[in-house]
DNA sequence: GTTTATAAACTAACTATATTAGTTTAATTT
DNA sequence: AAATTAAACTAATATAGTTAGTTTATAAAC
């Protein structure tokens, strides 16, 4: 029974993340099952992790990294509208694949964890390139953001807990969704696609 | 020092609550702390309800009910976008004020548990209702009706998760969100106010 | 190639939590 | 006043996360 070397955080959180989606939950994956996956004791666990909040931090990184991965990828040369549409559904995507990790990737980040707060602002850096190719710059885009997160969390993890139980298709109650933001969110076409970044004088008020 | 006879499962139930929205997270009333809070020793809460998942149970009954009763006040005497925007405030104000209750009233009740189940239809038609008054019907309201939770919950779970953490009023990105949302999902108005709940073939395809 | 150092495994033990079993007793009912 | 019931109690168990201290295989240094 060699002491073997080649376990690694990465390792760890890798099958930790596995055992997540397969349970559908993080809550359930226990350091004593983990290190039973891993065939060690728990204990040994702590060489690698500083705690379980420690594993759900390096989950949530992880998965972060993914979404953020696929997203870029699936709005890869695409723009406005369309780049919007496909961001979505593949978000969408990866919460149905990743429903132990997708939880974690909403929590924001402790400022102290300056790896998951970079991630975080690269995150943010992604969506406000999208809202910009929409048209919306400056604070509007920043509204756009807020509401497209909104949008895509709400409807997924409402997915995720169960609603939406009637019959009727929720592929269509998704896209008409995205599609009723988008449209609601599009600068007025008056106004030219491309405005500059300052405040607009909006009938919404602020309390 | 008596054996009291007053305790009973809904007074335990509202400590918790109280406990659940001071910490901020239902995840932490133990039953331990319950049980000192109530003056009693642990294992005497099992008098009451019948494990820690009933006591969770028994707190999404209680947060359910009291949401409604609010939104339905909020909603009194009010139609169309009115109704939907007074509805959205009062929501998001329940989310703010019982942090710890507000995440056990989105999980999708076992239809074994007849009496969530039974509140959660109430829910669904008090939104209907609302969405009637929008001129939406039929499978456009339900539609309209998912989208509309997802919005609500969507934002203010990321605000509790610490998201939004930019300087800029999240007020007016909550605003601005549902006011996109509604004149996103609104019928277009050549078609008249109350249409018949007939499917519309709208552009977006099912896969 | 032998020695040394290190990192990762181990065992043992502690705390907190939920839970069950069995007992006592105050309050209610007969 | 007696009998019943329900709600409290004590005692004990299982599982979880965690810490301390020890052993040992691997990697580095000589």
């Amino acid at each position: 029974m060699p002491k073997r070397r080649w376990l690694k955080r990465e390792l760890v959180i890798e099958r930790a993340a596995e055992m997540a989606d397969e349970t559908g939950s993080a809550a359930d994956v226990s350091l004593t099952a983990l290190a039973q996956a891993l065939n060690i004791r728990t204990p040994s666990l702590y060489n690698h992790v500083a705690s379980l909040d420690d594993l759900h931090y390096g989950l949530a990184v992880f998965g972060v990294r993914q979404l953020l991965a696929e997203l870029r990828q699936a709005a890869q040369g695409l723009v406005g509208e369309e780049a919007v549409l496909a961001m979505a559904t593949t978000y969408r995507q990866f919460a149905h694949d990743h429903p132990g990790l997708y939880p974690l990737t909403v929590r924001a980040p402790d400022p102290e964890h300056i790896e998951l707060t970079a991630l975080s602002e690269e995150f943010v850096q992604f969506l406000l390139l999208i809202m910009s190719s929409m048209g919306l710059q400056g604070n509007d885009a920043v509204h756009a953001i807020r509401g497209l997160r909104a949008v895509l969390h709400g409807f997924v993890s409402l997915e995720a807990a169960g609603g939406y139980k009637m019959l009727l298709d929720k592929e269509e109650s998704f896209s008409r969704l995205v599609a009723a933001y988008i449209s609601g969110v599009q600068p007025q076409a008056s106004e030219g696609k491309f405005q500059l970044a300052t405040e607009k004088m909006t009938a919404s008020s602020s309390r």
